[in-house]
DNA sequence: CATCGCTACTGTATCGTTACAGATTTCACC
DNA sequence: GGTGAAATCTGTAACGATACAGTAGCGATG
């Protein structure tokens, strides 16, 4: 027998490989290992060489707890989420595009969710408290973001779907909704339109100012004036929006041009205009944002821009990672452009 | 200064609480908190009251690296997905239902996606070599799924969205399509149709069979003809569905009855009926199946039968702790029912 | 009074990894 | 041929938790 010293002594039969059966296949000692496969500029080229081959060849992975544990990294990025998240789901999409980036990647994706809007804080000090994430994806975000101070103060790597203005400079995506609602007013006034009204997003999000001013610097720019329709927003209902939109349309006030914030909404605002006895490409031209193309297939006479969210869920993947990685903030903001659907080809063959 | 062993030196100042500081709090071991805290048997029910009342205090939370090291329980549940998710995402709900259970439990929620149709064992095989979940979600079930057999033989628990055909009693959550055919066949031959298609699901999977039979069953019990479309299944693209069904709209085999087994194949099969200038309601009614109610609300002349996907989620997510927590599989199926949604009323005020 | 059994508690080893502080060999250089 | 530095490798301890095998104290028992 040889004398073998105990961190040689053969690993476990059946279980997955570890740092210590290939130290035990190589010969060499678990840290001269660890250090071989980390590419450590004290280990020699040729052992580093046999550690991946019989790495590579064995299957190796690390152990995530293992490596938790010891260095506290988790390899974790958190979705947090509201579960009272919009009708038409933007969460799908958008997990697809974070798992499309992470899949390249050793971050896996937990989705945390809260439970009602009273507690924002809620998951964000659970993945503090606990460690349970290098990074954080954070969507609905406001001018004055809590979340945002907090995730800075604590250093805890992070983007957001939306901008804040609080003068932090930190990783975010967004989608252009000034561009959106500028744009929007142009085409409505190119179809002679003038009396228009905007559906806008709740006024506590970020992206609610950031519509309106392009819908109003829109209406200035191509000369039209704005009608007033505050009692509802994006997150209202779809019942309550076609409620209120129905008597605004039955009203002396009826606007001819809609902007709607989203694409849900647009359907009830459809629908208060129907019930209302008119006819949207008749009485009124529309123009929605959207995150897919249900809108246009079922009413193409609706104008249609669509936002990618599943770009938008690859571009904070992408964003987190580089703040995980430490690179600046700044390089790490993005802001993607509507895309002006043309419509609905009757037979595109 | 006393002489203490050096299990009770004081712990790190300012890291979160570990079993350590509750032990240096109380003056007791670490041992014994540690089982003080699981309830065991062996501990003094004042000492248990102590070591809970200043674990609560200090808001204690078991570190999970340490754990899942230590034990290998990882409390995580691993939602597995194809990234080419149907376009009316089913994704979005199902986590939302998924994670409003597990908000109450330990458990965590981890997507993992797999890139292709080609390698759907390949998440599996990745979850079973490196322990990454204590249970799995899986969809898309086939009537002979690898992924349940794989699982089945690894003893890792899971429950499928879906059943299978193979002998393998497991937990699932599935919709009743068989019911869901029948019925949409009862209500088209009671507005009068008797030539009817039906948009199916992908052969390979399971509820392509259960939809079928319902659908059959439902052509021989209410009296009417099947008229042949197996060009393009609910897999396909909207703008396949449409061309195809456009053709058959126009043939002399043009049906007056649709049955459509996705809310998105709907959209598409309207897109074909009006692009062979016909109307929906007029020349042929429909029914299709839909996971939200934007149909309903956009095209209120076809009737929808709701399966509600949250709902979905939650019972797939308590199957698969069940299964966990050692219950019997049988005891963990379920099958929800068809919602026929009453049309839309004018003004639900 | 020695022994037994019971209750209540505790130390040690371990899971897989990495930081750190050596240890050994080789070789250039004076 | 002694010295030192460079190159390469290694053992130990620790992260936080738990399984396991104890130990201490105490009253009952023969």
């Amino acid at each position: 027998m040889e004398g073998r010293t105990k961190n040689k002594a053969a690993p476990a039969e059946g279980g997955r490989p570890t740092l210590k059966t290939i130290a035990f296949m190589t010969g060499l000692g678990i840290t001269t290992v660890s250090r071989a496969l980390k590419d450590a500029p004290d280990i020699g080229a040729e052992t580093k060489e046999r550690v991946r081959l019989v790495a590579k060849q064995i299957g190796y992975q690390p152990n995530r707890a293992g490596v938790r544990l010891r260095t506290g990294k988790t390899n974790v990025i958190s979705l947090v989420l509201t579960l009272e998240e919009e009708i038409m789901g933007i969460t799908s999409p958008m997990v697809i595009g974070i798992t499309e980036i992470l899949a390249g990647t050793q971050y896996h994706l937990v989705v945390t969710p809260y439970s009602s809007a009273k507690d924002p804080l809620g998951p964000i000090r659970y993945i503090l408290d606990t460690g349970a994430a290098d990074g954080v994806i954070i969507s609905r975000t406001e001018p004055h973001d809590p979340r945002v101070t907090l995730l800075t103060e604590r250093r805890l790597p992070f983007a957001t779907h939306g901008r804040t203005e609080m003068g932090i400079v930190h990783p975010f995506h967004d989608f252009d909704n000034e561009r959106f609602a500028y744009e929007a007013v142009r085409r409505l006034v190119e179809r002679g339109r003038r009396r228009l009204v905007l559906l806008e997003p709740p006024p506590n999000l970020t992206f609610h100012s950031h519509m309106r001013t392009g819908f109003e610097r829109g209406l200035r720019d191509f000369g039209a004036e704005s009608v007033s329709f505050h009692q509802v927003n994006i997150d209202h209902s779809l019942v309550a929006i076609r409620d209120e939109f129905e008597k605004l349309m039955q009203s002396s006030d009826a606007p001819d041009g809609i902007v709607s914030g989203s694409g849900s909404g647009a359907i009830a605002l459809i629908a208060g205009v129907e019930a209302a006895g008119k006819k949207v490409g008749e009485h009124a031209d529309m123009v929605s944002k959207v995150p897919s193309d249900f809108l246009r297939w079922l009413r193409p006479e609706v104008m249609t821009m669509y936002e990618d969210i599943r770009v938008a869920g690859r571009e904070l993947a992408k964003a987190v990672i580089g703040h995980i990685e430490g690179r600046q903030p700044e390089t790490l903001q993005s802001l993607s452009q509507p895309e002006f659907q043309p419509p609905m080809a009757r037979s595109v063959r």
